[in-house]
DNA sequence: CCGAATAATTTGATCGATCAAAAAGATCGC
DNA sequence: GCGATCTTTTTGATCGATCAAATTATTCGG
């Protein structure tokens, strides 16, 4: 393959000095309108592409985001990451900006990945996903001015440091709407399974179903599961509830997987008129007709994007030093409903709802 | 943060040239035991990292493999890919490669996108996946001298061009495999749900099952389904073969989805002794304990980054003019047992398989 | 102990772009 | 018509590494 062009080449073939063609690619309204057509043309002409390394190189730095994929789950919720992922590759390519994955074992071997791409300047910033409870990797960034923003708050000790950017969704009121919205449509009582405490995502999720679920408290606890995710386990905690002496009318589930469980024990027990709800409307909720509480990534991954590098641009805003501006996002999840709960919430939004096309 | 330390900072640390440094980087064996570690020892006390981006300008690679991951399918398949993307950065780390990924609306808006990183030197190379019957980009990628492998092999026209690298599983094997082993652990007939025609994949897995289900031609039709991908369609299919005046003992189903909606099928008809196979061993599969047709990701990886890139090491081999290499790999997957063929295959590998966990 | 051969190290040029500052060209008031 | 100001374009240096070739150090046979 023949080299490429350079902007020398450009900048001969247009009659003019190369900076020129530079500022044509870069800063087109510094150069006079007559000029930058006839660079524009030769660019065209010719083919040019600048060379990312060459500019990188220069201007020192990479237009690039690091992503840890997170390890693979054999749940099948992994898929809101999945869905993350698409979201981001796609709005960091409306901004020029460009995608590094990558993996680790554990928490420092991830730090280790991105000490060194960083260093390598190989990436302006990371993103971080699936914070926990005592996370050091937010620490760690902030103590090396590594830019990066986290999806996920953070949980635990140094809940607000103003210099840590981050976005989340308010699983809490994405619980407490549905059960409102069941509870108004009908339903007497709406039960909820749920994981252990603590969890961060998990005790606000079920916070927001005691807000709503209007029990008294020892029903509260009555109709409450508490368990680890999983479809069995789901189905388990489904049938414990549906022989209750006064099973509920509807269940809301911490999870798409703990709910295609209560679903499957639901209709194997003759009782497929109980609404269920999971939370992540994965495909597979899709798939099955499962209604769900969907996070909305679109907005999620926006607001990452303007945390780190502003309302456009592909310039990383180093980390702030105090919270001037806001640092934080928290996004409401609304209900997709589908064929699980339309026995309780009727048919008016139709059989599939958005996700499925 | 202070400025990164550069070769010649270690050089002038160490008390040599700034080749040097670069050798013991690069070629430590041309360098001098003696020299090499007082070298090191410079560049471990200052943290040294190589600056990619001047590397890459210099030695004109970018050592960076780009990856266009697929639209979202609303369907449970698309995990298989997901777990292609962990993989591949896995496997990319080893041998000190990146993987890029970028999302596009179509095969042209792709090849856009391939051209333009391409052009930019971002990338060296590319892998594409989900190949399909008349696919333009293979002619175009071959055209255009970009490296590249496929997962997935040509389908259709230009079947043997021996420029093409790709790596693909044998569809037709795995379902011919599975089939035989439940005809060896006593199902008397074996069912197919599988996809309509001309799907290469769904040709080849259906095919599978024609040459060892043993049936008859007249019985080979009568106990196969042919459906859109999905679990209602899935159930629907199961349904119909079950109400068969000889239902069958096993179904084997092309995809996950379809073995979901069988599955389902099956218990509500109080069937739950038909054993269900699908395809792609998918996270739902593992949830839900359905048996499933593993693709054997880590093989295809390593098969792929060896056509690509040689046995070892980060430089990519263009794209080869014969064949005098081998071009191409076609991987067999093997079934994943769990719950779903226990009563056919028995409980020897235990209630949950590999994947699990 | 010398010169040839080999090993180890250094020097100068280069990859392709952008920055910073200088130079040239255009515009304007008086 | 001329300097001051603003606009547009050009020049020289630089980002941080590796390549290619030159230089210096070491080894070894006779």
């Amino acid at each position: 393959m023949a080299r490429m062009p350079t902007v020398d080449d450009v900048a001969l073939a247009a009659q003019v000095s190369r900076q020129t063609v530079s500022n044509v690619i870069n800063a087109p309204e510094i150069v006079r309108e007559q000029t930058r057509q006839r660079v524009q043309e030769a660019i065209d002409r010719l083919g040019y592409r600048s060379n990312a390394s060459a500019r990188r190189l220069r201007t020192r730095k990479s237009s690039t985001i690091g992503l840890r994929l997170d390890p693979l789950r054999d749940g099948i919720s992994g898929a809101v990451l999945d869905r993350f992922v698409h979201k981001l590759a796609e709005q960091a390519a409306a901004r020029d900006l460009r995608v590094m994955i990558f993996t680790a074992t554990g928490p420092e071997d991830e730090l280790a990945h991105i000490r060194r791409l960083r260093d390598g300047s190989d990436i302006d910033a990371f993103i971080l996903i699936a914070t926990f409870h005592g996370d050091p990797r937010i620490a760690w960034l902030l103590e090396h001015d590594v830019p990066f923003v986290s999806f996920g708050r953070p949980w635990g000790a140094a809940l607000d440091d103003p210099r840590h950017r981050w976005v989340d969704v308010d699983g809490r009121a994405g619980v407490r709407d549905a059960t409102a919205q069941l509870l108004a449509a009908g339903c007497g009582t709406v039960a909820y399974i749920g994981w252990p405490s603590p969890s961060g995502t998990g005790d606000e999720r079920r916070a927001g179903w005691e807000e709503a679920c209007g029990l008294a408290a020892d029903d509260r606890i009555r109709y409450q599961v508490t368990t680890e995710d999983g479809v069995d386990q789901g189905a388990i905690s489904a049938r414990h509830l549906l022989a209750m002496s006064v099973p509920p009318d509807a269940i809301v589930c911490a999870s798409d997987s703990l709910a295609l469980g209560a679903s499957m024990a639901a209709t194997e027990g003759g009782r497929g008129d109980v609404a269920i709800v999971g939370f992540d409307n994965t495909p597979v909720a899709a798939a099955v007709g499962l209604s769900s509480i969907d996070q909305p990534l679109d907005d999620v991954v926006a607001a990452a994007l303007t945390l780190l590098f502003g309302p456009e641009g592909d310039t990383v805003l180093p980390n702030p030093l105090s919270n001037e501006e806001p640092t934080s996002r928290l996004l409401v999840p609304r209900l997709v409903e589908r064929r699980s709960t339309h026995r309780a919430l009727g048919e008016t939004t139709g059989a599939r709802g958005p996700g499925n096309h």
